[in-house]
DNA sequence: CCCCCTATAAGACGAAAGTCCAACATGCTG
DNA sequence: CAGCATGTTGGACTTTCGTCTTATAGGGGG
């Protein structure tokens, strides 16, 4: 939680506190940036108007940096336009004070689920990539059209190389990327985000 | 459009007309609902405040039947816990009145996006789903199966009969959704929004 | 009662894919 | 230069897959 109102990260630390949370404060977004970076599902419930580094602000700074926190807002003067804005760019809620503890409650655990979940699927696209780029580009160019559904021999006439040195690309693609069979080629390519390219029914 | 206030209904359907945009404009939500439903990208530019039913509670209508029109809504007097509600609930601009000419058509423009994006990703759930009905569970079942990436020798032990029974299926299921390869399958599946069933690397 | 759908299964055959081993050319790097 | 990675083939062989035809059996509907 970053607030730069010491009651308010006093009040709203137990409160999450007694919901079970494990509740850090921070007075300000640059105490928060300067923190030690925690893996796992985090919600930031920020305040918008602070000295310094704005919510908003350090909205946009996560985005860029990629970071997987989902935020919910807390403001005691928001206006439309802010909350408007802020909830476009994602943020998971945008509660203006006076706000009931559940409703706060309720935001933060939207917040870490979506959290969990974001960094489940960026673990996965992370992993998936490592391994594709071990691969050779002659055995990606294989690769590419194999989750296409193309033939061995009709990638060979693609690549205008013999059936034989296709069966051998292919046969190290799938130990490379340990894969065993060819949905779970096309899984990799799919979580790596990678081959758009379509040929379908 | 829709709006009660007749001077806007004009002012803004002049606008979104100049801009290119086929602009139809309702006095109220009632008849919005009531009007002769057109496939294809919508949006709904949404006034929050009317005689009848509300902007929101129009909102909620459309999500329930599962339309497809991407909301933009425009209000004179607009609160940031509405506006936050609406975001929440998939709307893609909250304009607070007045707003620039600019700001309405770009919010317009990305609607009409978001539009067309989910329209295509309906219908090709929609028509993967159509095939896959067609199947009978046996069918369903063995499909479910091969995009895991087993072996027919391994279906046929999970299903307790002869792999040669299950290559029938597999052929039936190929010819049935017009699939020519496994990848073709995988990409039913997911279309579909089938098979969960994981048992990755 | 007969036909159709569904599920089951066998035999036969060919195409495709995967797996051994071995070989060779290229180009980079130590 | 020697070693290594890469891309390229060949042969031989096994496994898997696909298709064709044929056949049996149960359930449901006309």
């Amino acid at each position: 939680m970053v607030d730069d109102d010491e009651s308010v990260r006093r009040a709203l630390g137990r409160l999450l506190k007694s919901a079970g949370y494990a509740a850090e404060t921070f007075a300000s977004a640059e105490d928060y940036l300067a923190r030690e970076i925690f893996e796992g599902p985090i919600c930031l419930v920020l305040d918008v108007r602070m000295p310094g580094l704005k919510g908003p602000a350090l909205q946009e700074a996560l985005e860029e940096h990629g970071a997987c926190e989902q935020i919910v807002f807390i403001t005691g003067h928001g206006d439309v336009p802010t909350a408007t804005r802020a909830m476009k760019k994602g943020a998971v809620d945008f509660l203006t004070k006076p706000f009931d503890d559940e409703e706060l409650i309720e935001a933060v655990k939207r917040a870490l689920e979506r959290s969990k979940e974001q960094l489940r699927k960026r673990r996965e696209r992370r992993e998936a990539r490592r391994r594709i780029e071990k691969l050779t580009p002659r055995e990606f160019e294989v690769l590419s059209f194999v989750v296409m559904g193309l033939l061995n021999k009709q990638i060979a006439a693609e690549l205008h190389t013999a059936e034989k040195t296709i069966k051998v690309h292919r046969g190290r693609v799938m130990r490379k990327l340990g894969a065993t069979s060819v949905p779970d080629l096309v899984h990799f390519s799919q979580r790596a985000g990678v081959s758009p390219a379509r040929k379908p029914a």
